[in-house]
DNA sequence: GTTGAAATACAGACGCG
DNA sequence: CGCGTCTGTATTTCAAC
């Protein structure tokens, strides 16, 4: 159907993408299999590599991360060097949750976590400025997360809102 | 230490935002604990509203969503009731997996991921010039994902690389 | 898909600081 | 008296059939 998934397959990457908690009995209720099969079939899916990882979302206000800011960069150099090194420094900054390589006005764009304004002020002083030679910065403040997922429609057009 | 979390409760944290599937044991040598002591933490940080919910992450190559765009809007009304529907309209849209209100040129940036471009041109023109009134619109393709993680690093400073 | 054994999660009672 | 460990029980995972 889709890579080799079939109907049951999609079914339960749409659930687990959104509850990863839930036990194989549970999730075969929902897709009307055994819970082996769930099993069997969750093995599979994590082998060939369709299912990353599993992970905990946290409440970023509670560990005091109130500030998300979206940072576009443009670099001054572009050689696949200088592209290599920058993704490097990049990896290892814990503020950074997302690197993106894009078209249009800048070259990278940043998701951003911090503990308040002050924080990213630094955060752009002492590290993006200092880590290679920037032609332009733009930030935006993000002041609300209207939709936070990480969970992708499967099947052909859209599936479950 | 941080809204009443101690060393410990910040290292379970740390740990379960990279991978949710450890067993409590598992968790317990890394942070010198039993797993009972670490179940219960779990469960406490969990009803506290610091852990929001597990989900597991999928390839998103690998189910045939090779394109992700980041849309940015502006739009024409900022009356409270055309932004929460906008809001509203946003929220029911499957390939929209982030919406944040920002500051900036404009007023919302969208994370959009689809089958292929063609189906990005869809998107735009069916759904998201439909829904409401706009002032521009500016797309960014996303060529590469060189950092993609939802960990926030926790604790005053920096925590783990 | 069903069954059964091993691992795991989870609640209660006890013990330490 | 909060917190951790220990023990027992209910779930769950997972491989063999």
């Amino acid at each position: 159907m889709l890579n080799g998934l079939d109907e049951t397959d999609i079914q339960i990457l749409e659930i687990i993408q959104r509850n990863a908690r839930l036990s194989n009995a549970q999730i075969g209720v929902s897709v009307s299999k055994s819970q082996a099969s769930v099993n069997a079939r969750l093995k599979r899916l994590h082998d060939e590599g369709f299912i990353l990882r599993y992970v905990a979302l946290l409440d970023h206000a509670k560990v005091e991360r109130n500030v998300m800011a979206i940072t576009n960069l443009k670099l001054t150099d572009h050689s696949r060097k200088a592209l290599k090194h920058f993704e490097n420094e990049v990896n290892k900054l814990p503020e950074v949750l997302e690197c993106l390589h894009v078209t249009g006005d800048y070259d990278f764009m940043l998701k951003v976590i911090v503990k308040d304004i002050a924080a990213y002020q630094q955060f752009l002083e002492n590290t993006v400025f200092e880590s290679v030679p920037l032609a332009s910065v733009q930030s935006s403040i993000v002041l609300k997360q209207t939709k936070m997922g990480t969970a992708v429609a499967i099947s052909g057009g859209k599936t479950i809102a």
